[in-house]
RNA sequence: CGGGCUGGCGUAUGACGGUGGUACGACUGCUUUGGGAGCAGUUAGACUGGGUUCAACUCCCAGCAGCCCGACCA
């Protein structure tokens, strides 16, 4: 991608009203673009890195066997009055101007549309275990929309849903899919704290979260130091300082950024929406489901909060938009032009700087704030040595490489 | 949803209640290219609606919006 086609362009100040880090380096980047309080576009280089969050994923998903599907943003009220969720005040209700009742709502989570899916399907233990997500926008009428792409009243969610037997086998799958997310979170440059929760309006039970260390997160946990045992302070009975009763250690309060969640949902949803299976003497049970989320936007948001610095943002190679930031100088398009088809033909995705009106100043601080891993420099320099500068966004130092 | 703060070009600011300026940015052209270049030219602003006043960007009220705190929260 040439950046003089680019139709973004990055931003010298952050908008007066972003006080988060993520947004403000997103919108100085020309990543997003917010529409509204907690509405935000992706613009093409935040959608290149949300499509390979996204990759990322679909990847880690489909080795736990989740097949990927897509479902509608509209919910009508027949799908989510069996489990009475349709008055909940969560969503956006959505209807005619001319309807006296919103006749659906744009989906905030979709247990009851994907269980009323399966029971048209699933009859027999034959037919079980299996698991199906998607990647899709969710709406949520937050209160209070806030810390950029953090908390959205309008996000992209990978939801997984997944049907068993009985309760052991969803064990065994929920511990599955907890490897799944630990990899994913790993594969994003996050390194993921795994945390006992109340289930809320999901699940009778405890559920588990998938945080990450950071100020400016909203949640609050317990985290043992020692062997890492954590619980969210909604629920936890350990103070700061306390002793671990599993090891002894120390727990301490962090706060953290809640990147995903898994929830054993039972049977409260195939039982409200008659979801059973014949077992092999022909007596029916209900399903026992799980459901398992991952709010793929506030990752990568979250990721330009753990990871930044006074010039912008650092991207984990996994997931940076391009690998290579390629920068010409002294208007050697020329060369820069041969070396960017070169990259190009091997398959590096790069980002070339091939902009004639912008100073060498510019130019660098474009490619710190972008913050792609590699950034390569031709210049009258470098082309005297018959080379190209090569200079990592996480160091310092430069080197010379020959051409 | 309760509370607070804020509301003027993209950003930062100046103007006693009396003709809305300036700097940076952005745009056009030319000259430039190793850490946000130079010259010239241009662009663009008082959230909305009421009220007070001879006169409102300025004071008052309401609404709206944004941010922050809290409540809430897959």
């Amino acid at each position: 991608m040439r950046l003089s086609h680019l139709f973004t362009k990055t931003l010298r100040e952050a908008p007066a009203d972003e006080i988060a880090v993520n947004a403000r380096l997103l919108t100085r980047g020309g990543f997003v673009f917010k529409n509204s309080a907690g509405v935000y576009s992706f613009l093409p280089l935040g959608w290149r890195v949300m499509e390979k969050i996204n990759k990322i994923v679909r990847e880690e998903m489909n080795v736990v066997g989740g097949q990927e599907m897509f479902m509608p943003a509209l919910v009508e009220k027949k799908y989510l009055e069996p489990t009475a969720r349709w008055d909940l005040d969560v969503g956006f209700f959505a209807g005619g101007k001319e309807d006296k009742e919103p006749g659906f709502v744009l989906g905030w989570t979709h247990e009851e549309v994907l269980t009323t899916i399966a029971s048209k399907y699933i009859s027999s233990y034959k037919d079980l275990p299996f698991a199906a997500y998607q990647i899709q926008t969710k709406f949520r009428n937050e209160a209070r929309a806030k810390s950029g792409l953090l908390r959205g009243k309008e996000f992209m969610m990978k939801d997984l849903y997944s049907f068993h037997a009985d309760d052991k086998d969803l064990q065994r799958y929920y511990g599955e899919v907890k490897e799944a997310y630990f990899k994913i979170f790993k594969r994003c440059g996050l390194d993921a704290v795994y945390t006992v929760a109340a289930g809320g309006i999901f699940t009778a039970g405890n559920t588990h979260e998938f945080q990450i260390l950071s100020d400016v997160g909203e949640d609050t946990i317990l985290l043992c130091l020692k062997c890492g045992y954590a619980e969210n302070s909604e629920i936890s009975e350990f103070k700061n300082g306390d002793t671990c009763s599993k090891c002894g250690g120390n727990m301490a309060e962090k706060k953290a950024i809640e990147v995903g969640n898994i929830f054993p949902l039972g049977t409260k949803y195939s039982g409200a929406l008659n979801l059973e299976y014949a077992d092999e003497n022909g007596v029916k049970h209900p399903v026992v489901m799980g459901s398992y989320g991952i709010g793929v936007s506030r990752l990568m948001a979250t990721v330009v909060e753990v990871s930044n610095d006074t010039q912008g943002m650092i991207w984990p190679e996994s997931i940076a938009p391009f690998k290579v930031h390629l920068i010409v100088l002294d208007n050697r398009k020329e060369e820069s032009e041969k070396i960017y088809d070169e990259l190009i033909h091997k398959g590096i995705e790069t980002l070339y700087d091939d902009r004639s009106d912008k100073s060498a100043g510019e130019k660098f601080a474009d490619a710190d704030l972008i913050g792609c891993p590699v950034r390569v420099v031709v210049s009258n320099k470098t082309l005297d040595k018959k080379s190209a500068e090569i200079k990592k966004r996480t160091e310092k130092e430069t080197e010379l490489v020959s051409l």
